[in-house]
DNA sequence: GCCGGTAGTGCGCATTGCACAGTACTGTGC
DNA sequence: GCACAGTACTGTGCAATGCGCACTACCGGC
């Protein structure tokens, strides 16, 4: 009953997703995805997403000095991310309507 | 674009479905899955998950001889596996409808 | 006999989410 | 001044899991 391996492969559209509405930085990004429902999501998991989505070009980084705390890496989607994200959320929007279709009998008995 | 990763962790409820809807054997799940929309789902995988919800307690097995090739090894849930089924079904749902929540903003835009 | 379709097993790899430890800066309370 | 909690990021290493690939083996048709 364990839920952490329905985000593989989900959680760079979802990290994608946020950063789309607005440029954050990794601790944000846990807390808004947490916020938005995926309550267990781990902060090194996002961390490293973002790492990854950086060095395969998706995304843009810049440092922002804050008073509340050390420094923050903000991210923001490039036209490669915009790209990505697009094309992520089409495929999983295909593959959740086929999961649901699999499943429909499941929730009728 | 690697639609794979969207499996991890679900090709397990995949296959219960298919399996509470009648018993079945690997090479016959492979085909009904791909038929339900799972196109690129991998033979070895679905073997390997079969065995695997087998050796947890799920399933039953029991082996028919075939006259149309060599013998096939069926599966069929017992009650473990039906609680499991209930279980990441539901959980799928909610994961589903989250995602679904994040997403929203990029499918209208 | 060879080949394509059917059916299964085993090996090893790549991806990826996560736990955990460590670093470092800020403000609060004592 | 110092412990402590909150903020913020990095690095290491592990575990789960889907998949490619090779192999075995049985069948029918050419």
């Amino acid at each position: 009953m364990d839920s952490s391996q329905l985000l593989k492969g989900v959680l760079d559209v979802a990290v994608l997703a946020v950063l789309n509405e607005r440029d954050s930085y990794g601790y944000d990004v846990v807390r808004r995805l947490r916020e938005a429902g995926l309550e267990d999501v781990g902060d090194a998991s996002v961390y490293g997403t973002l790492r990854r989505l950086f060095k395969a070009g998706a995304l843009t980084s810049y440092v922002v000095a804050s008073d509340e705390g050390p420094h923050r890496k903000y991210y923001g989607l490039n036209s490669v991310g915009r790209a990505q994200l697009t094309g992520s959320a089409t495929m999983w929007t295909a593959f959740a309507s086929t999961m649901n279709d699999l499943l429909k009998e499941v929730h009728a008995s």
